[in-house]
DNA sequence: CGAAATAATGATATGCTGTATCATTCTTGG
DNA sequence: CCAAGAATGATACAGCATATCATTATTTCG
């Protein structure tokens, strides 16, 4: 079984759980994510559903479908790209928190991570004394990939 | 002599040394911002030169007006908003590095600072630990302001 | 000064991202 | 089967941004 159907499988399981149903139209936008190792905007799904499964989605159905899917926690917004992106943690179990994403400004390529504690802390430490506090530590961080710094080198 | 007025005239200055010209639009533009402790969209900006000034700037206009405040480092362009904020630092002599931005989620008010040196290289630290490379310490930080803290208790 | 070059701005069209609204179809439970 | 609710479709529109070509303003230099 391939790696997006196990996702897909997975995926579904935990909607079921949840009480929301995957449907198929769903699944497909949940695989163009899956399959891209960078973020897709919501009018390149409606392109990926269409040469992939001859599906022509509207563009309003796509957005529905993403603002589902981040309701399940299958997929996260980018919000400086204007892109989405599958969760990294799609198979795992444990409710996840904040994550940070790395975005190559090479090639695209995006990595969800979490950046430890204390880092995070110092952030906080920081946010507070400029007289604010922190809302959410999601983080969109411009970055280069290995591939793309030795590409470069 | 206004804040606005000053910080113009010190933009006028600094761009007159690096051999560019702060144009009367330009200003205007960046007028705008200065006005502004909430980050402005291109087209609001367009709207406040037509109302304080009766000056119909065409979108595009606006928006290679912000290039250029950006080049000569008097404006900032948040994207996770897609709008433009006047540089803290605007009457500062000295260069400034890279910058945070503190975006309170309620009223839109934006503060930017610059996160300590350590807290900066634990986040580096963390890319590097994922294989990526900090590109940039720019950070748009979701938070919330302390008088909206304060209104919401 | 006046022509040529350069910089700045304008006009127009178009593309991408996203939402509002109302209609239709599908699914589910009784 | 039927009613209710969920999902999807159709259409229109708003906001952000760029591409391209035309025009105007400013500078440069003989
Ligand atoms: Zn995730
Ligand atoms: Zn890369
Ligand atoms: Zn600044
Ligand atoms: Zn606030």
């Amino acid at each position: 079984m391939s790696r997006v159907q196990i996702a897909i499988n997975h995926a579904e399981s935990s909607c079921k759980a949840r009480g929301a149903k995957l449907t198929n139209k769903r699944k497909q936008v949940l695989s163009g994510l899956l399959q891209s190792n960078k973020a897709r905007s919501a009018y390149q799904l409606v392109d990926y559903c269409k040469d992939e499964f001859g599906e022509t989605l509207p563009p309003m159905s796509v957005y529905r479908i993403l603002d589902f899917l981040q309701d399940e926690h299958l997929v996260h917004k980018l919000k400086s790209a204007n892109k989405y992106i599958a969760c990294a943690h799609i198979n795992c179990d444990h409710a996840h928190g904040v994550s940070q994403f790395l975005i190559c400004n090479q090639c695209e390529v995006v990595k969800e991570i979490t950046i430890n504690k204390s880092t995070i802390n110092g952030l906080q430490r920081n946010v507070e004394d400029a007289g604010f506090h922190l809302a959410s530590p999601q983080l969109e961080i411009n970055a280069v990939c290995d591939s793309c710094k030795n590409r470069a080198a």
